[in-house]
This record gives C-alpha cells, structure tokens and sequence, in this order.
DNA sequence: GGTTTGATTCGACGGCTGTCGATGTCCTGA
DNA sequence: TCAGGACATCGACAGCCGTCGAATCAAACC
C-alpha cells in the first residue's frame, strides 16, 4: 500500500539531467512493468470529477490551492476528499498542511512525463 | 450509448484547422462536459492491459497492426476484444477488417489532444 | 477547556469492470 | 458446401470503485 508510482525517474531531482525520461507509447511497446505505472497515472486522471480537481490544482495562481477553493465539483466534501488521496497515492499531487488549511500542488514532473509518454511520433 | 466521445475537434478532419484542439488542464480549470470526455480518454489507458494494446498498436510499423499481432498481453482472446472495444468506444483507436484479419490503429490526432491537455506551464 | 471550522477516515452500499468459457459471425480455402 | 481460423459477442461472476453520512482528527478562536 506503500510506495505506489515511483512515475520512473521523475525522482531524479537530484542528478537533474534533462534526459527524456520515459520512451513514448508511440516508440515502443510498453514493457508490464512501465504499463503497470503509466496505467495507474492515467486511471488516476479517468474520472472525470478527478481530472477536475486535478485540473483546478494545476491551474492554480502560485502552483497551489486550499482544498476549501476547489472542492465545488458537485460531490459531498469527503468524497472530494477522497479523490484528492487517490491522486496523491497515484503520484499526480502533492499536500501539506498549513494551519488550519491543507494545500494541493501537482507534483513536480509529472505532467511532463505524461505529455512525453503521449508524443505523438510525427 | 452511441457517439462517444467526439475528443473535441478531432473530428474537423475536413477544415484541418492548425489550431490547438483543447485548453491545457493547467491553464484553466476543466469545464464539467469537457471534463467527462477527457476523462474518458484517460480511463481507457488507465488499465494495464489496455495501455500495453494502445502501445502495441500506436508503436506498429505502418501505423497499424493486426490483432494477431498484438493480442499476447497475458490474458484470454475475449478479454484482448473486449479491451480493444473500450479503446474503439474511447475514440483512441479504430479497426478495419480486410479479409480474415481485422487491424487497428490509432485514431487522427488522439495523442496531440492528450499530450496537449497535459502540457507543463513552464 | 469547549466550540467551531476544515479536512480525513470509516463503514456501507450499489454499480461498474476485468476476466473467463462458450458461442456466434465472418472470411478463406479445400 | 463444409471445415477451420480470426475475431466479436454473450452470460456470468468476483472484485473494485465512486458515493454518501457519520465519526474522527486537527487547528484555531473564544
């Protein structure tokens, strides 16, 4: 239940290295391992009040947002909470709490390995 | 149960406009109808097995692939068909039967849609 | 300390989903 | 016409998932 997502070297803060990190879907078959990853990054994203709340922290001013800010997408607030857990166990968000505030950001690279996963091959 | 997914302006094949297709999630926070096809994109990746289909087929030389050809992912020939109906359903992908075989490939413009939904801000 | 507000966790429930074997359909070749 | 291969559909079943209200936890404010 631990560790889930590691989203291959995305944990490469350190080395830095501008090196692509994930062959496209589009360059090779997917080995099971990177399948099992990815799939869970993109199911994380297949539900649509998901991809909303994920949409609403992404597109946040300064990066972040309260969850008190986002969690009008039409469902009871734990089930908002709920969600939000989901995306932070598939590897998409990041939180921390503040006071009495807990604030959502999407964690660092994974929209860029993503977008590269999906690079169309023209 | 029909008509799923038009995945936005894909579907202008005709006036081939350049324009980008869809807002990226970062940019502004998803609207509930764009949300619901999206998300049904990602979902259809979002399981392993199926991830592996869509990169068998978008990986093939030619552009398309037999299901012959791709249908070794682990799991019994009715379940490889029932996958790649969900991705036909998804609008990722599209089939053509010639002869005894049946191919498929990925449908026009699918993966700049998504790539482009998920381009990093910076 | 007690109360209020923000957020997560718990337990339950209905519906969806991935999987299979069996069967059906379409095409080819003898 | 019939046999056989390729693929899709059907029916069933177990497990997962989204949802909710209730309970719990955490911080702040009186």
């Amino acid at each position: 239940m631990s560790n889930l997502l590691p989203v291959l070297d995305v944990s490469s803060s350190a080395t830095a290295v501008a090196e692509p990190c994930c062959t496209p879907l589009t360059r090779a078959p997917l080995a099971v391992e990177d399948a099992e990853r990815a799939a869970g990054m993109f199911k994380a994203l297949g539900d649509p009040v998901r991809l909303r709340l994920f949409s609403n922290v992404a597109s946040a001013d300064g990066g972040e947002t309260c969850v008190c800010d986002i969690q009008d997408v039409g469902v009871s607030q734990p089930t908002v909470s709920h969600h939000l857990k989901k995306l932070r166990e598939a590897g998409l968000l990041e939180s921390e709490r503040r006071g009495t505030w807990v604030y959502y950001r999407v964690a660092p690279g994974v929209l860029a390995v993503m977008a590269a996963l999906l690079t169309p091959d023209a």
